[in-house]
DNA sequence: ATTAAATAAAACCATTTGGTCTGCTTTTAA
DNA sequence: TTAAAAGCAGACCAAATGGTTTTATTTAAT
């Protein structure tokens, strides 16, 4: 990676986390100059706009929110605990991997009414989520780990919903938890379905 | 109410709906006397700055949804009914009574990090909203109507949760059908803990 | 009819906005 | 080693921002 490229990516790395946190209309042009410790020149030689650089730093977001999901369902083996380890990545929204929390909740509403071209990569972040979460269970009721009574598609768009609530709330009543309490709920209704090993 | 005390409302109700749809800092004073037909003159003859807008116009619209809580909840006679109805509310967070959705998932991103006072009206709301639904699950309990294997704040919390995790995740999708999973999922479940008629 | 409140219109201000341009410095590849 | 390319700092800009004030007109209550 050349210098340049770093800089750049230092720039929307920076600036993904004041986008997170205050809204991108929220964010200056001259905030993001500051926390990236470069100057205009610089800024625009990297970047047509504003814009180009909020769709890159919601990219960097996700990417980043696919890479930890795809990681840590593939160190596990049973539906279970894949499903188990996912739900436990939500486990402390205060604090989360990604600062300014959940992406997807975060962006949903500026950028709901205003800017098609971010609300479709949400859109498709949740799509390729639910349907993930959806697999997996899947595959576990294919074999026998899972009592077909379980309904793939509902549990995981139950899931999705929770935690992306789960982050708005607990964000508001600056407490982790009614996502604590959401996440033993689903696990535990999870477990219920779980066949005997013949 | 006076004349001038309707118009004062009248700002409100147009800018909370700017306000919901786009964000604080994402509308200008400017788009608001234009939507509320009025001007500079007469929106600072009412208000000492955007910000005590702000404040106003939240306090509005968290009204707006306590109004519609109580209401609804006051409709209905057994603990069921009541959670059942409340759920109903939201059943279509894609044409919301309130214009642009829920205000507090709307709210939460853009006021956590830089408006106090607009989190802490938050927060109270929230508190408020599953108090309130916990309190009718216990005294369902107390009543003979509801198992006492049902958790009230467990199961008011999940709700809470569940309910402002859909309105988000319904308008990325523009469907209303996870909302649907979840409303159906979650009666389902209450209706498991009701207790026979003696 | 008188008076006070409400409103419109517009000029005005300081600041901030996103964005451009010029020119200096650093990389980098031949 | 050196010249071209890339990177970068900072002055600069026009437009828009939130906010203020003045003046004049309209409306509503007494």
């Amino acid at each position: 990676m050349s210098k340049g490229e770093q800089k750049r990516q230092f720039i929307i790395e920076q600036a993904a986390i004041l986008f997170n946190e205050r809204g991108i209309a929220g964010t200056s042009v001259d905030e993001i100059l500051e926390v990236a410790n470069t100057s205009k020149g610089c800024f625009y030689g990297h970047f047509e706009s504003k814009d180009e650089l909020a769709q890159a730093a919601v990219d960097y977001l996700l990417g980043k929110l696919n890479d930890r999901r795809n990681n840590t369902v593939s160190k596990h083996k049973t539906a279970i605990a894949k499903i188990n380890a996912a739900l436990d990545n939500s486990k402390n929204p205060l604090k989360s991997y990604i600062e300014g929390g959940c992406p997807i909740v975060n962006f949903s509403t500026e950028t709901d009414d205003t800017n098609p071209a971010i609300k479709k990569k949400l859109k498709d972040m949740v799509d390729t989520a639910i349907t993930t979460y959806a697999n997996i269970i899947q595959d576990g009721i294919s074999n026998g780990e899972l009592s077909n009574a379980i309904n793939p598609v509902e549990f995981a768009t139950r899931m999705m919903l929770s935690i992306e609530g789960g982050n708005a709330i607990c964000r508001v009543l600056n407490s982790t938890k009614p996502m604590q309490i959401m996440i033993n709920s689903l696990k535990t209704e999870l477990a219920s379905y779980a066949l005997e090993k013949a």
